[in-house]
Parts: C-alpha cells; sequence; structure tokens
DNA sequence: GTTAGCATGTAAGGAGTTACATGATTTT
DNA sequence: AAAATCATGTAACTCCTTACATGCTAAC
C-alpha cells in the first residue's frame, strides 16, 4: 500500500459525503485522487469498509435490486451521521506534514471544510515543502557520480515546483478572502 | 517504509561498491537519493545488512580500531566477490516500471551498467510515465470538485515533466552514442 | 450460452515501522 | 563529566499485498 489506514477512511468518506456509493465505484475514486501511482488493493478497500461499518460512521443499505445476504451484486453505502461528525472532526485536524499520497487526499477534500482550515493545511504543506528544498539544498553532493547527482537536481526541481504550486493554492485562499469569501 | 527489500538491498550494494562502508553512512547515502520523502528506518537497515552477510554478498571487516565483539562501534562492510556480481546481474535485469522510489535507486546506480542497459532502463521508464500521462488524460473529471480537480491538473503536470526529463535522459545517451560512446 | 469484465470478500504470508535497549564518541 | 550525537541491534506490532474464491451482468 502507500495509503495509511486512517487516510483509506478519510477518502472513503469524503466519496460517501457526497452521495451513497458501493466499494468498486469508491475505489475508481479514490485511485483518480491518488492512484496515478498505485492502487487501492481490494485487501485493503473492503476490510476499510468493514472498520466503517463497525463504528457506525457508515452503513449498509443492502443491494440495490434482490436484496439477497451473501450475493456479490453492489453494496450501497452512506454516511451516517456519526460519519458526517467524524469527518468534519479528522479534516479540521489533519496532519499537512504526510506522506505524499496522504496529503493527496487531504488536499481532494478541501472543498469540504472552511477557509480558515484549508489555509491551516495548505499553509502547513508549504513550510514542510520549504524545509525539504532547504534540506535538499544543504546537501553536499561531493562524491556522487553524475546520475545520483542529476537525481537529486531533479528532485530538487519537483519539490520547488511543488513548492510554488503550494503558493499560488495560498495565495488564491488569500485573495478569496479579500474579495469577502 | 517505502523502499522494497530488494531496492534496499541493491542501494546497499551499490553504495558498498564505491568502497567499504558502515551501516550509518551508508543510511545517509541512501537517503539522499531516495530520502527526500522518507528516511531508510535502522529496523529496516540492520537486518538489510544482515541478509547480505547471509547470503555472502558482502562482508563484515569488524570495526575499525577496537574489533571487540558485540561492539557499538562502526563496523565495516565490502563487497565480495559474489557481491558484484548478483549486483550487476540484478541491475541488468531490474524493472523500470516500479514504485517511484525504487527507481530511484535505480536511477542513481545507472553509472554502473553500460549505455545498451541504461537505455533499457530509461526507455522503459518512459513508456510506463507516457502511459500513465494518457491514462490520466483519459480520465473525465465531471462530478469532481474544484479542488479534486486542481489535484488531478497538478498530477498530471508533474507526469508530464517527469516524462519530459525522461526523454532527456534518452535523448543524452543516444548522442553519447552517436559520439562514439 | 459463453466470455469478459464487474463486484465482493477472505486468509496467509511478508515486510516495515515503532519502540526499546545499549555502547561509543565528540562537544561543551 | 555531562549532554548530545553517533552507531548498532532486536522484537512486537501493525497492516498491506498477494492469491484465492465466488457470484453477478452485459456483450458477442
Amino acid at each position: 500500500m502507500v495509503l495509511r489506514q486512517p487516510t483509506l477512511d478519510l477518502a472513503i468518506l469524503g466519496r460517501l459525503s457526497q452521495g451513497p456509493s458501493y466499494g468498486y465505484e469508491v475505489r475508481k475514486h479514490v485511485n483518480m485522487v491518488v492512484g496515478y501511482l498505485h492502487k487501492v488493493s481490494f485487501g485493503s478497500l473492503y476490510p476499510a469498509f468493514r472498520r466503517l461499518l463497525d463504528r457506525g460512521l457508515i452503513c449498509d443499505c443492502g443491494t440495490e435490486r434482490p436484496l439477497l445476504v451473501g450475493s456479490r451484486s453492489r453494496r450501497i453505502y452512506h454516511l451516517t451521521h456519526s460519519g458526517e461528525e467524524y469527518l468534519a472532526q479528522q479534516l479540521a485536524t489533519t496532519d499537512p506534514s504526510a506522506l505524499t499520497d496522504d496529503f493527496s487526499v487531504q488536499f481532494s477534500l478541501l472543498g469540504m471544510t472552511d477557509t480558515r482550515n484549508r489555509l491551516r493545511i495548505l499553509h502547513g504543506r508549504r513550510e514542510v515543502t520549504a524545509a525539504r528544498l532547504t534540506m535538499i539544498d544543504s546537501w553536499s553532493l561531493t562524491g556522487l557520480d553524475r546520475y545520483s547527482k542529476e537525481l537529486v537536481r531533479h528532485s530538487r526541481e519537483v519539490v520547488a515546483d511543488e513548492l510554488a504550486w503550494l503558493d499560488s493554492m495560498v495565495a488564491a485562499e488569500e485573495s478569496a478572502i479579500q474579495r469577502g469569501e
């Protein structure tokens, strides 16, 4: 995997908050957000639904038509009231210094919180990214061969682009505040 | 972690092929190559040295001075003859469609093989990256909210930059061939 | 009606991180 | 000489991936 359990849970809840859905479809959605590098495996997905059911954060409305037990038809899930509360509470306290894929999930859910929290997350991410850039620049590359140096040079560029992107996101949020939210 | 076991082994062997070294130092080196996102943990590092010792790919020359058993001084390792063979054989058969960090290790070791194999690896990576870009472009973004769309747009850009970088690497290798290796 | 893809689910095995534990070396 | 950092090592815990298994649905 690459997605931590709490993050996968968050991604599933986030998807369900936009309407009922089922496992296979949710997976496709999550893969679009974080999956340009890897796919969420079914062995992670279904146990996650089980977890969320057990905690009462989602509920199982059965299959669409037949409603047979043990059937392999689509099982439609939707967010419960506690699920909504949990989601809102999680989004308000996420840690912006997270692995790339985990942060992607956070970013994709930015539309579900207020501007204040969005700025907390974006600012936080901007800081850790800036720190990473500083770290890379502090490395002495002497002793590295041509290809290793090229790799570090490229990595630096990727991080610098990331930083510029976050800066533009922060700027957009702040100008939205200026214009009166 | 994020580095697979075989990749970590490869990274360690690669470092040792440039001269004897010890765990702590090797870790710093590997972190420079793949570590701008995460660090190799000691719980992964030392068991890896154990593995390589057991397979006879590296050998333990003892500590620098005292040579006490059970001591916590630097333990210097160096590559054995079979270690060299193994490394060369692995590099010749690596899979360029690998997770980002695993590929980074491959890339950093490109200087240890011939141009032919370098082109195999770079070409292979170029293809999977191009396929990823095509996949992203095939996605219908309708139904996604503003932030999710922005995330996908940014992801596409990152992948496109990656592709351009690989293209330039391939071009450099090919022009090296033209100029007579 | 048969093939291919949609859809759900489980279990074993593998593998990493975290936390813990200890000793050596350098700096203040 | 105390504190900080370098350095090595182990084990429990967590948790993911892989492989397996089954049923439904649409297309040819």
